[in-house]
DNA sequence: ACCTGAACACCGTTCAAGT
DNA sequence: ACCTGAACACCGTTCAAGT
């Protein structure tokens, strides 16, 4: 049969397409092979095995959405991180739980960490501090997107149980939360002051 | 062949145990089914689906380890409760990841929702602002206990790079972060006094 | 460098039928 | 009430071999 011969970027590419059309548990690489033509076998030419393809689709979804933060005070450098990181994973199907998983599995998504980190350079705080708060922050981001992301598949699939939805909207939950870890950090600055 | 014959309870009970010792990944409803030694099938009378199965299982986990917050001032007890429920969620092989899931899907876990809540119903906030300090302490419980255990899996199976494990201690980098949060909160309690 | 063919060892779920 | 038997439609991964 015709082989199609793909490279490494065309095998994310359509992984990126199959997991924005059809989701996470329909990315798999039999799937994916068939999309592109191929016998599953051939996936693993490019990838060692399903885990760093998601690591490198993952990644690829943070380049294409991931917007870095304009200048002005820490407080609100912090505060733009954090909201665009969200829109980013927002931006994609289940694109909070992907990049969630492969970062706490360390395979990837590693940029995450420095998007938010660079906003706390002139904070004052120390590394150990920084490092701290930059942890809470994507915790905060990555399971408020996922539980948001989660909670509205498993509302268009099955069930969808009105009454359930935050009279807030899940946007000002979002912000209200964030406030609350950036007035903490915020406590610890101004006593440096 | 000698009909065993369960009831959901001892289902739940051998599921928990399969999760212990061989983790998420291999509580399987087949690997369930042969372990009670029943055709995959009959755990189908019992559970509608995988989902449900989980869910209970969740539930499960939580009423044999989450003790109750004890008295004291609301701080405290916040914290108490967040560093309970990540005790509860750790005691556990992926218990964290297990339980995030089963809460995110809005199947089963909502006790954790109580427990955090309870704790904050004498800090006079009100109830919306409850509900948002509720939701952020979750995610970061479920989020950092999550990391954390996927993190000590992917170490103890395969590259154990050293180096990379935090200088702190993933239980001072926890209450650490945890004291951001109560802080932020405390920052609006005092403008109510 | 990239792919096929064929296999291995698995999954979740359904459903008629048995006791 | 609880289970079996048999099937359906899938998984990830390996590996020798082809071009």
């Amino acid at each position: 049969m015709a082989a199609v011969r793909h490279r490494r970027g065309d095998v994310v590419a359509k992984a990126v397409e199959v997991l924005d059309t059809y989701g996470l548990a329909d990315l798999t690489m039999r799937r994916l092979a068939s999309e592109l033509d191929v016998r599953p076998s051939a996936l693993y030419h490019h990838f060692t095995n399903k885990q760093y393809l998601l690591a490198a689709v993952a990644d690829e979804l943070l380049e294409r959405s991931l917007k870095p933060v304009e200048d002005g005070p820490w407080d609100a450098r912090l505060t733009a991180a954090a909201t665009g990181l969200r829109e980013s994973l927002l931006a994609w199907r289940d694109g909070a739980e992907l990049v969630a998983t492969v970062h706490a599995f360390g395979l990837g998504a590693e940029k995450v960490d420095d998007h938010v980190a660079v906003t706390l350079e002139d904070s004052g705080l120390n590394e150990a501090l920084r490092r701290v708060v930059t942890r809470t922050v994507l915790h905060y981001v990555f399971g408020h997107a996922t539980a948001e992301q989660t909670h509205l598949q498993a509302a268009s699939a099955g069930a969808l149980e009105s009454g359930d939805d935050m009279s807030w909207g899940a946007g000002q939950e979002f912000t209200a939360g964030l406030a609350l870890v950036v007035d903490g950090v915020r406590a610890r600055v101004s006593t440096l002051a």
